[in-house]
DNA sequence: ACACGACCCTGTTCGC
DNA sequence: TGCGAACAGGGTCGTG
């Protein structure tokens, strides 16, 4: 599910709980998710203070006193959860352990935070902190959006001579950090640009025109707290509402929603993943 | 180098 | 109601 925007949310759900805090104790139910979980889990986090929570990407940052760093992704099903703990007017027990909740982590002073991942696409590591750019998860990952790097002229070059169609381009963490199937179609869709359309084949002003439509997405998309496909929640286990401004993401057969545009949104496949898109407005 | 399909895994939804 | 197929926000790997 995650994509940069359900993550950021993740993130700022956490930080308060967890930033400056002690972790008590970390229980790993099982020796892997996708990949294997880092050796000794369990003895590396004890007794470690979380200094702070970042984002890379759709990657998890908590560094840790340690000068250890502990790398979280959520996969397409994972969840962070949090409980007991008095989030707001609700008060949350601490949980017991559910089927799927494979990372446990207790901090001082009661709360606990559960990792929850059914299809165990999730994937978590320890790493140096000093050494963080060069994990291998990491390393090859592009510019974040909304940082300096990311700008019409690197993204017009970074696409010129590319034969991919361009939703496989934005896709590609690679050229772009913390997009997914559904922001790409969001973005493509505000930006008037087909999926199927070749990325190094589009004039120059259509691909800058993507900068300021995937900033905008994924700005409004964080200020809604994410999307809630699903059962999806934020960690504090409020809804998301961003799916209700889904332009044209599972939307197949509605009118499309660009002023004045006589569309229909149509529902298409492409690399074996659904595509969202109006055949009048996105050429 | 690049593009594509298969694969990883479980749960939910849809059509018959 | 039951059952199999299709589908789901992720990324990696091998192949051509």
């Amino acid at each position: 599910m995650p994509e940069l925007p359900e993550v950021e949310t993740v993130r700022r759900g956490l930080e308060p709980v967890l930033a400056g805090r002690t972790i008590a104790a970390a229980v790993a139910r099982r020796p892997d998710l996708r990949r294997p979980l880092p050796e000794r889990l369990a003895e590396r986090l004890a007794g470690a203070r979380v200094i702070g929570l970042r984002r890379r990407s759709k990657y998890l940052l908590a560094d840790l006193s340690t000068d250890e760093t502990l790398i979280v992704h959520l996969g397409m099903s994972g969840r962070i959860l949090i409980s007991g703990a008095v989030l707001g007017r609700h008060v949350h027990p601490q949980a017991a352990p559910q089927t799927h909740d494979h990372v446990v982590i207790d901090m001082e002073g009661g709360v606990r935070i559960t990792f929850n991942d059914p299809r165990r696409f999730g994937t978590m590591d320890l790493w140096p902190t000093a050494a963080l750019g060069r994990h291998p998860l990491l390393a090859g990952i592009g510019p974040e959006p909304f940082g300096n790097d990311f700008h019409e002229d690197y993204l017009v070059a970074r696409l010129r001579g590319r034969r991919t169609p361009v939703k496989a381009a934005l896709l590609d963490q690679r050229v772009v950090a913390g997009l997914g199937n559904i922001y790409v179609a969001e973005a493509l869709h505000r930006a008037g640009i087909a999926p199927w359309r070749l990325a190094g084949r589009i004039a120059a002003p259509r691909v800058a025109a993507l900068v300021p439509a995937i900033r905008a997405v994924l700005a409004e998309a964080i200020a809604a707290g994410g999307s809630s496909l699903r059962d999806y929640r934020q960690a504090d286990g409020e809804l998301g509402y961003f799916q209700h401004a889904f332009r044209v993401y599972g939307r197949a057969g509605a009118p499309c929603p660009t002023a004045g545009c006589t569309g229909t949104v149509r529902r298409t496949v492409q690399a074996g993943r659904s595509s969202f898109h109006c055949p009048v407005c996105q050429r």
